[in-house]
DNA sequence: GTGTCATATGACAAGGTTGTCACATTGTTT
DNA sequence: AAACAATGTGACAACCTTGTCATATGACAC
């Protein structure tokens, strides 16, 4: 929570630091990032800063938030029937993620860099915020009892693996910056795991 | 490469240098890894380690190639049968890693951290180091022509799940520590890799 | 003992980081 | 205008990092 100055600071001034911690975050982990880095391109004072936000958690904190509430303004407009099966509320969700990279490519990117992250702060944060993908895991539960899904695979591990993807499509979405060969390679992906690869 | 006088000093104190590189590399990724933290667990003193080591890139790279010395002597001795299929190669291989493990748990952290560190400097490393899994590759390629795998199935990805997997088990590892937890989450991965997980 | 050479040392410079604080500059209210 | 509050500022301390270098210490030869 920034301070009350901060909130009184004219819109154009917050809306110049929070883009410039937005950057600076998407550029380093956070164990990494600079605030000399922050203050520099928001052009305001060290001393500055420090009357605004308690630390770099703070602002963090900040900058996350403020991501969120504008990730939720976006994501629940999307409805999908209710009976879709786990695959394709699956492909929905990657399509959205597709889109929002596509709009703001920063945040995902301060996503990304959140989970490579290893630091004392960063584990604390990850380990209470509730996972976006506990909801696609109780999909595949209610699967698995439809009879769409064999009831003897490991949830958890099928989760594992499409987290895991996910994760990397975004590591190298980032080094060459192909956006469009991501839904492609999802695609592929759920074909493998709805049919595995061996022949019978 | 160290320098010579580093290989003119006594084996107990090259070996004490070694395991404190080790002891730091494991505890830190590379990038934020410190020669200070290694020279005061050496008991060397700072200017001793510049004589001995140009920088900590000569020293990583001569812990690596260290380890990896170590391994290929292990490595070589274990024999498969020649038409063995995919799935029991690679069964085998992540054997391999869990005993590897369980002898030097150390340097597989090292492995780990080097994934996790996107260095300018590890960059480099990683690309020009022929892939362990480049091998799997050719493997699954000839079971596709042997007709043990479907011919339609993409390579790459199947081994950038096998990958990503064990990347994640190896961290999850890492932070609770049950190295028998990782086999059978090998075999089901395999199970769902082979058939598949969605229901005729 | 003296000379020479290899090795050991820690202070030092130069760069980075964070957080603080006395002070300057605005703005507002009386 | 004068007083008071709110905000802006950059120098500063304290703590890191790396790499260098003049000097000290040891060992061995003559």
């Amino acid at each position: 929570m920034p301070t009350e100055t901060f909130f009184n600071l004219s819109e154009a001034k917050q809306k110049r630091i929070f883009e410039a911690a937005v950057k600076e975050f998407a550029a380093r982990r956070y164990s990494e990032a600079s605030i000399n880095q922050i203050v520099k391109e928001a052009q305001i004072s060290r001393g500055s800063f420090y009357q605004y936000f308690n630390g770099k958690e703070d602002l963090y904190l900040y900058v996350l938030t403020e991501i969120g509430k504008e990730k939720m303004a976006i994501a629940l407009p999307r409805q999908l029937p209710e009976d879709a099966d786990f695959f394709s509320v699956y492909l929905s969700m990657v399509r959205d993620i597709v889109a929002w990279t596509r709009k703001r490519p920063l945040y995902t990117r301060i996503g990304m860099l959140m989970e490579l992250d290893d630091s004392e702060f960063i584990a604390k944060l990850t380990s209470r915020f509730p996972d976006t993908w506990a909801g696609l895991r109780a999909l595949l539960e209610r699967d698995k009892k439809l009879g769409r899904i064999r009831p003897d695979v490991n949830s958890d591990l099928v989760i594992q693996i499409l987290y895991n993807q996910n994760l990397h499509f975004q590591k190298t979405l980032f080094r060459q910056g192909n956006l469009d060969d991501m839904l492609p390679q999802v695609e592929e992906l759920i074909k493998v795991l709805k049919e595995g690869i061996a022949l019978v």
